[in-house]
DNA sequence: ACACAGATACTCT
DNA sequence: GAGTATCTGTGTC
């Protein structure tokens, strides 16, 4: 499995990048220890022009600044000041655009998931975007690399989602975005296309 | 965001 | 009816 081109993130319509990543594997191999899972739950953030984005109007800050990177590096930012939120560039240098993974289906390290979890329920493990990074060892420290490098990488799994396998919705807290918040830019598998994928 | 609780709705047996 | 899933609301860092 070889990890994806440039060419998939650098397009411009990150909705359909969000769409097209569910399925793809996720991997990190952190502390020497390797973990995986299929991408099921993504959520697109069309910065400049999306008020749940942020880089809204092109707003920029430490914390964001990799937003600006060309497509196909990691974005990882910290919420509540306790979650780890891990957020896949796209498009152009200086275009702020990214899809947040909100939830895999884990494959592989899972011993080693559960140990960094503390929680042995393979449903809970990673079904939040706050549990994913947890359970694959993603902190800040990966901010602003290659989505094609040692620690971290998205591979082509060769999975083929159907139309039919993806629900789209609005997205999850973000109320504060005003009219932007009833954009169906959520996308997650169904849960027979979730329990197809792992076999 | 997550954890948990309560309400509602759908599915499987 | 039991099990699963979604949504809403409360509380927490």
């Amino acid at each position: 499995m070889t990890p994806l081109p440039p060419s998939f993130y650098q397009r411009e319509d990150v909705v359909r990048i969000a769409r097209d990543l569910l399925g793809k594997l996720l991997i990190t191999n952190i502390e020497g220890k390797i973990t995986s899972g299929y991408i099921t739950e993504t959520e697109a953030y069309r910065g400049p022009e999306d008020k749940a984005s942020h880089a809204y109007q092109m707003r920029r800050t430490p914390r964001n600044e990799s937003m600006y990177a060309q497509g196909g590096v990691s974005y990882v930012f910290v919420c509540y000041g306790m979650h780890q939120m891990f957020n896949i560039v796209t498009n152009v240098r200086e275009v702020p655009h990214a899809v947040l993974v909100r939830a895999i289906e884990p494959i592989k390290g899972l011993e080693v998931m559960i140990t960094r979890r503390g929680c042995a329920d393979l449903r809970q493990l990673t079904n939040g975007p706050g549990k994913l990074t947890q359970a694959l060892g993603i902190t800040r420290m990966y901010d602003g690399l290659s989505l094609a490098s040692e620690n971290l990488s998205v591979l082509e799994s060769g999975r083929i989602i159907d139309p039919d396998q993806v629900i789209a919705g609005p997205r999850v807290g973000i109320d504060y975005a005003e009219e932007d918040r009833f954009l169906p830019w959520r996308f997650r598998l169904t849960k027979t296309a979730k329990a197809e994928i792992i076999h």
